[in-house]
DNA sequence: TTTGCTTCTGGTCGCGATGACATTAAGATC
DNA sequence: GATCTTAATGTCATCGCGACCAGAAGCAAA
């Protein structure tokens, strides 16, 4: 935790300047009692003035010396402990009433791979130090938060929602190796409707954006095979703005 | 002009703050020699020291008093004495090297429709009053641009041919009414592709968001129908954000 | 007036993508 | 071994779209 600066959207009495804040809506996977795989996102709990009490999405102040997507990888690995699969920025939410002071949040949105959550859940749990004021909610169904962040998490849902209708971009709430099985569910889960099993099948494997290994899941009835996702391919056309760099130390 | 705070992108020798900008990718159409449409936008010659002389993007910085839209529609009108048909949020550019001094610039792009333009110019030529260091370029040939501006017109060009692809938003560019000829023209030079003008126009009718009207053009060949936009149509799916609201005076 | 040219407008044809659905393959369970 | 469930493959109709053709309607030159 290397946290410089106070928590955002922290009204500050004596100051009326405009301070820059950068969080994100980050997104991975859990399986509900049924085994149906649902989106979940880690929310904080303010221990400040404005909305304390209430959940909040992580995020903090911009640093002076980092770009505004390592501030958001930054507070996102505060909050979880990972580093994400995927990061694009959300947008900028800068209106004049949503916050009592004049607070500007760039906003990003990320994926985890459910299976590094799990890891992390499980050594917190094994160590007894499972962090603080942070807990995970289903995307669809949040309660009241901080600020205008119910808006920001119906505005970054609505941006899954379509980007999985033209990119690939599911893989990145998966581990390593999956079943197209696997691979459906997620899209039915973020899409909320079902998906055909052969048509699925037939669409991914024309993108060319998977490797079919040789082994296979077994256990349950015919064996599924295993696929990796084709690192050549981008998850996400992001026209000339490319990925962005995952922090490096200085690059002059 | 109410101008209230010092240009944005300038060094403030004082003060190590990181400051909010606020500019706009104002595109907007202009026939060439041989009555091409093509893609032009204004620019700002910079009169202060991080890259004086050089073209600059219209932009401002953040007033403490309005919302992120209100600034971008400010300084539009500031440089262009017109209010955009089509605004929308591009991207918050905030890299560290990106200005002498920390800024983050809350980047807009918007849609200028040409016949307004034209006439503004015509305005400012009778009146003799043409505003100094603010010229208009051809977008897809710019001179070297001041700060990180010529990275943020390419992406905003890429936004704007994506865009096109799945929207109606060449409207925006045009007069109220118009052939389908005219809107073919302008989404050929958005492209910078040829388009087939009967498939052109089996796609318009179909997407239900033209409305014919009785009059045509005439003058050359056979005349042209004319064609209104329908307003009840969204020029473009902005999912829950809808469309900024166009500044309103104090709706609490 | 006739002919030719250009653009507008409507139509056909074939291909590729997609959705709906049938069929076979292969292991698990009883 | 019979049955069940899921994996994987195949078939068919439809839709959207690009390429292309043909008639309609004005203008201009012969």
């Amino acid at each position: 935790m290397t946290r410089t600066s106070p928590s955002p959207d922290t009204a500050d009495a004596e100051s009326a300047e405009t301070r820059v804040a950068v969080s994100t809506v980050i997104f991975s996977l859990r399986r509900d009692g049924d085994e149906n795989p649902r989106l979940v996102l880690p929310l904080v709990k303010r221990t400040r003035d404005p909305h304390e009490g209430l959940w909040a999405l992580p995020g903090g102040w911009l640093d002076a010396a980092e770009n505004l997507d390592e501030a958001a990888s930054r507070t996102l690995a505060e909050t979880t402990g990972l580093s994400a699969s995927y990061l694009e920025q959300l947008y900028a939410f800068g209106d004049i009433g949503r916050s009592p002071s004049r607070v500007v949040s760039i906003v990003y949105w990320a994926l985890l791979r459910s299976d590094e959550v799990d890891a992390q859940s499980a050594a917190h749990a094994a160590a007894g130090d499972a962090p603080e004021n942070v807990d995970w909610f289903t995307a669809t169904d949040l309660p009241p938060l901080a600020f205008d962040h119910n808006a920001i998490v119906d505005y970054a849902l609505w941006r899954l929602r379509n980007k999985v209708g033209y990119s690939r971009i599911a893989h990145g709430l998966l581990p390593d190796a999956f079943t197209l099985a696997d691979l459906r569910e997620v899209n039915e889960a973020i899409l909320d409707r079902k998906l055909d099993p052969a048509n699925f099948r037939r669409q991914v494997e024309n993108s060319n954006t998977l490797i079919p290994t040789e082994s296979f899941r077994t256990g349950s009835h015919r064996p599924a095979r295993l696929y990796r996702y084709n690192q050549d391919v981008e998850l996400a056309d992001r026209g000339p703005l490319g990925r962005p760099r995952s922090h490096e130390s200085s690059t002059t």
